[in-house]
DNA sequence: ATAAAAAATGATAGCGCTGTCATTGCCATT
DNA sequence: AATGGCAATGACAGCGCTATCATTTTTTAT
């Protein structure tokens, strides 16, 4: 209808710098007019690059994962790239399911939270031969990309910033057992046995999901089951939260009677009263290298280095 | 490979019905065995049909919008179709490059919170020619599909509960002033203004993102300009939890010195102490029903109502 | 003014699938 | 045995775009 081929429509968007000034200008105008939008699809088949990338993580719930997938968004989006989300709930088969539909982009890349696999999804992944990164725990196999932080090292800073506040009775609350929470696991205990410390009574770790209501149940758990604890470490904020309310609704003076840590700090963790001491996690750090590494895997550009340890930081607040 | 022809195989997964059983399975297993999972490029393109959804949220930083999002996505994948999401910040303008973005997905049609939409837009989604339903807000114009609840009555119906409880001092607190929380102020004021206990400077809208930690700076600019406040409805539960911490933190009795209450019953609200009375509002429910009016809409069935009122429920605690 | 190089535009084929119509083979009915 | 009907399978074209190579136009160098 400007009287142009398709092709250099085509071009107009595509590598704009090949067109003549004047007629790209020409070409966005009567595009704008009747709102034509490129067809994704089509190019996609065409020219055997996507630019999807694919995104898999457990959780949307709290804002761990939100802030990841944030940073993710922004690198992509810059690069022209669009990311598709999807979220596995902590399952490895609803995972494989995803991963299958995700496929069916025809993603460039992928990015994958953690390294709890099936078998048959890493095939699947395998035959697919498009580059993949893991984010949050950092590589136990050879060849695997991977950013994120030492989960059990998390843990043991926390475990002995509380041996160091003279906490001797120190436990550990969990849920949601996944292989990041086990981690942390570990690294509490290495930490309590190394201090000659470790008591399993101390130990509670139920398999529901994660939520603020549970943190209060399963601190009353705790104490009836340990009622001389001094301390506790909770695997994550939310039951850290909860653990504080109910405290607070009970009369326990936290930090004095009962010392509280808490994992990820969440923005409402410095808010609390008293406030949460926590491990602050690069979340959104975690997000724009894993997405910038992939972006290099995707462009054939060679990595530096196969993993990425971004750390984590101590933040000692009232609550211990 | 498996000496059948390709449409054959296209049929094996699109219209199982029309392959004979032996030949479905011998199929699914050589496709099993190579990882081979169908394009929806290039299938969207042949059939004209890409079994994608847009859904766009204004933010994924409270579970608000995670919840409705988890009900869009189970009505869509038992259905086939694939939910592709993006987030706008509460800006018309990513809105606009966003529906840009997926309408570039030749999706089937499309999800979008509220109506403040920009008027090139809603030009471009015209001329998309797909069905839009509307979530959140009740529809304001003629012809528009939408899913949600009435934020007005529910402000009014939160105001009339603080009236109810004898309070006659009665503050407004927002920030983030999206149209949802702008007619939440209108309900506010409806209410007030009935009871003829309106005072202006009991209202204090800020622009600033909602965060706990807003909330307890809000709490004391607005006691710092009208300190006799006997109650105070913020706008969303972020907002009054970080209240209810500076309360704590302050020795502000609440609910015997102040009330406070919030909007959108988070998880959370029910746990925190005093636990805060708020609007209950069915963000599920609202993804669930906008995901069936737009399948509707897409199957070209009749849709008996294009607009669904699912209410709210004010949820009375111990903060008030 | 002319040749050579560079820039701008076009023609063609084909990406991987599916809608449509054609063909084959089988069974039931007469 | 012949016919019609139905289920199962296949051939072919084309969806909207882009990679590639071909052609035309413009610019630069001589």
């Amino acid at each position: 209808m400007t009287g142009v081929s398709t092709i250099t429509v085509s071009r107009a968007f595509r590598h704009p710098e090949k067109v003549s000034e004047d007629l790209r200008r020409r070409i966005q105008q009567a595009a704008d007019d009747i709102g034509y939008v490129r067809n994704r699809a089509a190019s996609a088949l065409a020219s055997n690059r996507s630019m999807n990338i694919a995104v898999l993580v457990p959780s949307l719930s709290n804002s761990v994962f939100v802030e990841t997938v944030t940073g993710i968004e922004k690198v992509f989006r810059e690069h022209g790239y669009q990311m598709l989300m999807g979220v596995n709930h902590y399952s490895a088969e609803e995972e494989e399911a995803l991963v299958r539909a995700y496929l069916a982009f025809a993603p460039d890349g992928m990015l994958l939270t953690g390294f709890n696999h099936r078998d048959s999804t890493r095939r699947l992944l395998e035959q697919a031969g498009i580059p993949i990164v893991h984010m949050m725990e950092l590589s136990d196999r050879e060849g695997a990309y991977s950013v994120g932080f030492s989960q059990e090292a998390a843990a043991q800073a926390m475990t002995e910033h509380l041996l160091s506040r003279g906490r001797q009775r120190i436990a550990f609350v969990a849920s949601q057992l996944d292989p990041r929470t086990l981690a942390r696991n570990r690294g509490y205990r290495d930490a309590i046995i190394r201090a000659g410390l470790y008591e399993s009574h101390r130990e509670l770790l139920v398999p529901d999901q994660s939520s603020v209501a549970l943190g209060a149940v399963l601190l009353k758990r705790l104490l009836e089951q340990a009622p001389d604890t001094d301390a506790i470490f909770f695997c994550n904020d939310d039951l850290a939260q909860g653990a504080l309310f109910e405290c607070l609704r009970q009369g326990i003076a936290v930090p004095n009677r009962l010392a509280v840590a808490g994992f990820n700090d969440l923005a409402i963790s410095e808010c609390t009263v008293p406030s949460l001491t926590t491990i602050k996690t690069p979340r959104y750090e975690v997000g724009v290298e894993a997405a910038r590494m992939l972006l290099a895997l995707i462009e054939g550009e060679t990595v530096p280095r196969k993993v990425i340890d971004l750390g984590f930081q101590l933040r000692a607040r009232e609550s211990t």
